[in-house]
DNA sequence: ACCTAGTGCAGCCATAGGGTTGCATGTCGT
DNA sequence: ACGACATGCAACCCTATGGCTGCACTAGGT
């Protein structure tokens, strides 16, 4: 089993989307309790269409849904690609250190 | 115990860091050993100068650590702070999830 | 029917940042 | 001592992107 195994770029877009202050903000926003582009727009310092960009980045990678309920459209945090993702991300860092281990080991036994 | 709290700052730096096709070659790369910023430039398709950018941007959120060794600066590549981030992700993802059938629930119970 | 509120789309601006070249410095081997 | 290689720093270019304004459209409420 190699260890430096191609990371999906799934993994590097989700990454990418986190890796927004704004969008962080958003999804604060939303773990509270779903809610419309124009609300969002409402409780934080930015506009509608700049908040629209960031949920539809945001809808890409799966971290959000939506919903639609009468003429607005409702978003909402999905866990699961986070939790995926963090998963993977643990796996390749947890890799990572077990090679270090290994590389220390080698170095003692010299 | 709320399940909005803001998000610390190291989380979207090491996203940011990671949200990057190139910066993962580089760690892959250290993944198969120790390497310096010009042995990197040698097998990616990147000057040596962008990759030393890299490195120092993955120093900064301690994904990578240098050993000098004698005239060159070795990079390796470490998993503990990745393996944190992941966890704290997975704890978020996981929380979102949770909240999402709570209210699967109550809206099943109408 | 009309007014209001929510959405979508297009265009524009400004900055961040990934990439480059160039040069100066520093260190190892011979 | 000297040449070769590794690093550091600075300036520069260009694209991606976060942010904005403006307009057209649609759907509810009264």
């Amino acid at each position: 089993m190699r260890a430096g195994t191609a990371v999906s770029g799934q993994v590097v877009a989700m990454c990418s989307a986190l890796g927004d202050e704004t969008r962080w903000s958003i999804l604060t926003a939303l773990g509270e309790g779903d809610a419309s582009a124009s609300a969002l727009a409402r409780r934080l310092p930015v506009t509608r269409q700049a908040i629209a960009k960031h949920l539809a980045v945001l809808h890409e990678v799966g971290l959000v849904d939506t919903v639609k309920a009468g003429r607005e459209v409702q978003y909402r945090v999905i866990g699961t690609e986070l939790s995926a993702t963090a998963r993977r991300l643990d796996a390749i860092g947890t890799e990572w250190d077990r090679r270090l281990a290994a590389l220390k080991h080698v170095a003692e036994s010299l």
